[in-house]
DNA sequence: GTTAATGCAAATCATTTGCACGCAC
DNA sequence: GTGCGTGCAAATGATTTGCATTAAC
């Protein structure tokens, strides 16, 4: 069995009840198991990383829904159905996906400035988020 | 009636024909609907941008594939989880999409050079394809 | 005790697959 | 005539909603 991150689960705890949400196992679970995670995982991938403690699917789309509304976690779209999801913790960054074997890197960038003018060129007041991925082998596939 | 570009149209049997696709009215038609699109389409849109030709969104789904494979359609990811297709005539670009109303705007930026030392670097060979849109609120939504 | 959290069933939505028929070539 | 293209029904997969029960505070 995995140890729990203190730390991780104490700012947790503190975000939590801040925010009015409860202290639940399977929330502290989750956070845990993304705080673990070398990659953005899926919903079932964060099921899989509960292991026996278990947990509803519907009920992890519940609390990745109020966490990310809260800040700690963040929704992103890949190619394909699916949504993943990971800590919003740390700094930006974005990622580099192996179109093969599904591998996931994360890579920083140096942030693309858009500045008010280009904005107002284009019709847009401001910019909240964006999305920026890069697809292709990894070095083990592109053999 | 919008009038059909046949510009368009002949460039588009010309790669049709190659590619070994028959010329249908229902492909001629999704290639128009795009054509004119001022921003990515859904298949509910591309269905509907058909008008009174009508065309069962199974079709239009196995059209935006083949015509995918032929790289003459570009499927996009946003935010949620459906796709959108455009033309990927022209040149590469980007998109700013509001939050509030889903205004989408293409823009070009400058690429982003990942070179072979940072990409050995985060063990991948290479980048195949990459994705990068804006979020935000347009002009009307941001006031 | 009040309110949010959970689990289960069922609904929804986008997309895919199977199959028989029809049209392009 | 052959093979791709099409429509319709049905399957699939991810995500959401309704509702009654349970746990957190």
């Amino acid at each position: 069995m995995k140890k729990p991150c203190e730390k991780h689960l104490y700012e947790s705890k503190a975000e939590l009840k801040a925010a009015g949400l409860k202290i639940t196992s399977t929330r502290l679970g989750l956070l845990d198991v993304l705080k673990h995670a070398k990659k953005p995982l899926s919903i079932k991938e964060i099921a899989r990383g509960l292991g026996k403690q278990g947990a509803d699917l519907v009920t992890l789309y519940r609390n990745v829904e109020s966490l990310e509304n809260l800040g700690a976690v963040k929704q992103i779209n890949l190619k394909g159905r699916q949504s993943y999801f990971e800590l919003s913790r740390g700094q930006h960054h974005h990622h580099l996906i192996c179109m093969r074997c599904g591998k996931i890197e994360d890579i920083q960038i140096k942030e693309i400035n858009l500045n008010g003018a280009f904005l107002k060129k284009h019709g847009f007041a401001k910019i909240t988020d964006h999305s920026m991925e890069f697809f292709g082998l990894c070095a083990n596939c592109g053999k």
